[in-house]
DNA sequence: CAGTGAAAGTTGAGAGTTCAAGTATGGTGC
DNA sequence: GCACCATACTTGAACTCTCAACTTTCACTG
């Protein structure tokens, strides 16, 4: 995948680019197959049944967590790894569909609650199941209990790699 | 993510849904964080560099290592893990740019080849140092052999989990 | 308390994706 | 060689996401 054998091109930082040995492709190779297929069948069987795609029931899912089923939109976008843009245009949606709704902040002016509503709760309480089911089905029933460690390690070190933990304000991606 | 303690819904098979332990649910959480964090990385890494995102980068390479230099559509879209109509639209564009031509198939009137040019293999040759340098830091430089070897287990086996491999002709999504 | 820069959130346009439907060709059986 | 269904690929509309503004409010400074 990330081959290209006589590349003399610079490097992004040095001369010769590490190029990843035959190994590390194909494990970078079934990280990308598997990852697009999940995301891809979780989103399906969440549009099927839920109406809305993964990362929307995410949302959900973590405004139901919250204290008073709310929170503020910059927070509730660091949680879920999007960005505000991303958010403001799911809320909007999720608003339409009356799972959500926006209330002021009454100590910053500027801020803005998303807020689950009762029917957010339920659509949330009739599609957990199914979706339990898909994650189930697809990672857990098929990794032994050591592999499902490992993965969480794994994944774990990947996240926090990427987010450069309560650095920057927003999301500190690069620059 | 997962959870929603009380929920007596009817789950997708049977009674009574199997919710996610304590620690399940944290291993999904950092999946879900990683990945999210990862794919958005490298979309905008290539985006910025190379003007395209990951999955279009990853067809030019495909078809790099193909025979030559040519796939027919319905297999790069096998080998990509998408939708034939999400190559569709994704091979218009790169056309557009210059990167890849479509050339009929003689053998089958309907089938058409993604063939990848010069200026394609060009792109690629310009901008792989960056993208393996990405990736690198992102996932290899961060885990030690023995993850990285898990990493290439479990992945291989969740992806092998939700393509039934070599059973059906498209894409053998559900149903 | 005006001036300034940062932070919170939204918006619109453009790009990408999905889904359902559509065209055209291939293969099979009669 | 015709009916019939599967296969190969495309298309357009609806939806989602990104990116770069833009607005409003906050916090700090002189």
């Amino acid at each position: 995948m990330e081959c290209m054998n006589t590349a003399p091109a610079s490097s992004a930082a040095a001369g010769e680019p590490r190029w990843l040995t035959d190994e590390e492709q194909r494990v970078w190779r079934a990280y990308v197959d598997a990852t697009t297929l999940l995301e891809d069948h979780l989103d399906r069987q969440l549009q099927r049944d839920a109406g809305m795609p993964h990362v929307y029931y995410g949302l959900l899912v973590k405004l139901a967590e919250a204290p008073r089923r709310r929170l503020r939109m910059t927070e509730l976008a660091k949680d879920a790894k999007i960005t505000r843009s991303r958010l403001s245009h799911a809320v909007a949606r999720l608003e339409k569909n009356g799972w959500v709704r926006r209330e002021d902040c009454p100590s910053d002016k500027r801020g803005q609650f998303a807020v689950l509503t009762d029917e957010g709760v339920d659509v949330l309480r009739r599609h957990a199941p199914g979706h339990v089911d898909a994650v189930r089905q697809a990672v857990f029933d098929r990794l032994t209990p050591e592999q499902q460690k490992s993965l969480g390690e794994i994944m774990g070190i990947v996240a926090e790699g990427l987010q450069p933990s309560e650095a920057g304000a927003d999301l500190p991606w690069l620059r």
